[in-house]
DNA sequence: CATATTTTATAACGTTCGTTACAATTATTG
DNA sequence: CAATAATTGTAACGAACGTTATAAAATATG
């Protein structure tokens, strides 16, 4: 599997390569999020990435690895994502209503069909039967807990919060919620009805009434629109 | 697609039936359920169900005919056990412990390997592509949201709430918590993990603590030990 | 007991699956 | 300009896919 290592390397001996590793996993990821591991043909995929199936193995390995990579990929910029919403000084209510917006933008494109999440779409049906699969969704579940957790950890030292508030219970809630409008964006629910969840959700989290136009701040993902 | 009509049926012309129509289908939803719709081959339908793969079509139409029926069994049996934990005269936070203890009755059955809910481990993953199950699926979820409000309701007029609560917004958490148990247990938590969820969403639901032992009745659930 | 009817098991249908040999192509190296 | 090295596209591999034709088997009817 022999990859670029460096930016500044001797020289390319053979033939250039034609694709970008990157673009191409860009495009495999959005393949496989739409019909799931085990619904999607390496022809597909082939054809997505615009690479031939050999080009592809020597790339990746094999389809496994391949979605392993994508999987990876997909954890790596959601939990970016995430983090970023909930940093800074903002308020918990607006930090929350931003982690909920960032998870929209990739669950419903402003352009493309909706998708819900990769993970709970695609992942957790393979999850039972594959170790490795299993293990990738379960380390990113828990590090979107601890993230919730943290924060709100530290809105009741900022008494955002009531004294006797349960952190973990609240990011327990927290994290169901994202779960619930992953789900909601694959059966079809409206991008409206998913961001009322998320205000009604935030609303209790928070113990106080939250607008309907907080931390509407229209960002753009980079994978919104692929 | 000839089936029994009747149990009082004059007679029964031609060779009898090998098989039990209910229990194959039982057998071929057990088998959907760990390796999902496209991971599961007709072969291997047709081993579990203990029938030759022409009379699984003779008795169901073809593969998504007969995953669609497991999916609608699936939902029967689930609204039945949530409608049934939600009814009665328990209290509020006794009640949605009930409802998710006979969740993880479906999901962590007692004898066999976890496996999660049927619905967010294997019909959200085709919901994209598949009018006909993403229809399934967003019918179900709607009427749980419906039974836990309607629950939710009867709590506030009950004084089990206070009285500005929001029973919608508190539907949608009990929801949620559902789902994220769903979706942990198929990620590999254990089944204590999964309750002390459960339990730490419904104090913050009821808005009291809700005791360790709450609710827990034992039952034994049709689909536990399939 | 022959006929009609239904279900059975076997085996096959053409297609698609994931994967890989192979030879042609395109670059660098000496 | 050879020689070497890497990647390309094509085409193939056997296996598995969903589905169905076919004929034997098992029942009720007349």
């Amino acid at each position: 599997m022999p990859r670029r290592k460096s930016a500044t390397e001797p020289a390319a001996r053979g033939r250039p390569r034609a694709y970008d590793t990157e673009a191409a996993l860009k495009q495999v990821t959005e393949t496989f999020w739409r019909t799931g591991y085990s619904g999607t043909s390496l022809d597909k995929i082939a054809a997505a990435a615009g690479m031939s199936p050999p080009s592809l193995y020597a790339a990746f390995g094999n389809k496994h690895a391949l979605y392993l990579e994508a999987l990876a990929r997909y954890w790596e910029l959601t939990l970016a994502a995430t983090r970023e919403a909930l940093a800074g000084d903002r308020p918990l209510a607006e930090a929350l209503m931003l982690a909920y917006d960032a998870a929209l933008s990739f669950y419903i494109p402003r352009k493309g069909a909706a998708r819900g999440c990769f993970v709970i779409g695609t992942a957790v049906a393979e999850a039972v039967e594959d170790a490795e699969i299993r293990k990738s969704v379960a380390t990113g579940l828990r590090m979107i807990d601890a993230d919730f957790e943290a924060r709100l950890c530290t809105a009741r030292e900022r008494g955002e919060l009531k004294q006797d508030a349960d952190p973990a219970a609240l990011a327990v809630l927290a994290s169901a919620t994202m779960h619930t409008i992953a789900i909601r964006a694959r059966a079809g629910a409206r991008r409206a009805e998913l961001r009322e969840i998320a205000r009604k959700a935030t609303s209790v989290i928070c113990g106080c009434p939250v607008e309907a136009d907080c931390a509407a701040t229209r960002s753009h993902s980079s994978m919104e629109s692929e």
